[in-house]
DNA sequence: CCTCATAGTGAGGTTACCTCATCACATACC
DNA sequence: GGTATGTGATGAGGTAACCTCACTATGAGG
């Protein structure tokens, strides 16, 4: 009963591996942009996401877009109300609940990030040239155009 | 003094966030193939890297290997030791060493977790036509080619 | 042999998550 | 209109995977 291939352990790194390893790459640059102005990477993501709604969100939703639990999303805008990024403000709809938006500052601070993540992302890709570069950019789209 | 673009928050995602959502579904598809074993990312990596190197190594080339602090490799290895893959035998050159080795058991695990990561990796890819397949890998394989 | 570097590890901290329990409020039902 | 049931946020407490710092045992050079 077959199960041959176990034995060639010439690595050849397949497709999976080497997303991965780019993806530590582009992480790596732009957390170092990051700690610039000491925003961690999950701080990050929350002002990008808060700064997609200008009318403001509820921390589930937030948590919805993060991917992660309502618990976790309220810690992350602990942290970024702390800092004085986000502002808590009560939901006139439902008393219950909350809805968080970018102060002025966070604003400001979400147009530098997303500068500075985007020459970090381009520093990495560098070393294509133009047209593969931008084959990359549509294949990408492509895989993760999917579903969402 | 202008610094116009941060008004047009019409996102277009660029290269690197593509990069990262990606990553992200591999990740996801490959820890839940992982769970299956009850084995950690952290401690996979770690097995892959012993599982390359049959005359087994250090723990603290283990931490080069995959960039972590000594200290964060001597706790991957002692995770690995507990559940039986690897083996802690001392360095007979060198009496402050240690040298990590994977166990039959542990090797055993490593071809059965590579078949697994390589499905799930080729599942998340399967939307693409194989041509595009074969492009992408060779246009990830000059960006992450470049050193190391 | 004495100094200084190196290998591994104990102790304790951090980040970014998690679950479970709790409380206030909302909604549905009779 | 009161009662059951659901939902939004959050307190309490936990985990994985890292980290730094301090310590011990050993090695290596002058």
């Amino acid at each position: 009963m077959g199960r041959p291939p176990h034995e060639d352990h010439a690595r050849q790194p397949d497709t999976g591996d080497l997303v991965m390893a780019l993806a530590r790459r582009v992480r790596r640059a732009y957390a170092e942009a990051l700690s610039e102005w000491h925003v961690t990477p999950s701080q990050s993501r929350a002002l990008r996401v808060l700064a997609a709604r200008p009318d403001g969100l509820r921390p589930s939703l937030l948590a919805d877009e993060l991917r992660i639990a309502p618990r976790s999303a309220t810690e992350v805008a602990d942290a970024l109300e702390a800092r004085g990024w986000v502002h808590r403000a009560a939901d006139p709809t439902d008393r219950r609940a909350t809805v968080l938006t970018l102060t002025p500052e966070g604003r400001e601070l979400v147009g530098r990030i997303e500068d500075v993540r985007r020459r970090a992302s381009e520093q990495v890709l560098d070393v294509l040239p133009a047209a593969q570069r931008r084959t990359l950019h549509e294949i990408l789209t492509v895989v993760v155009g999917e579903d969402q």
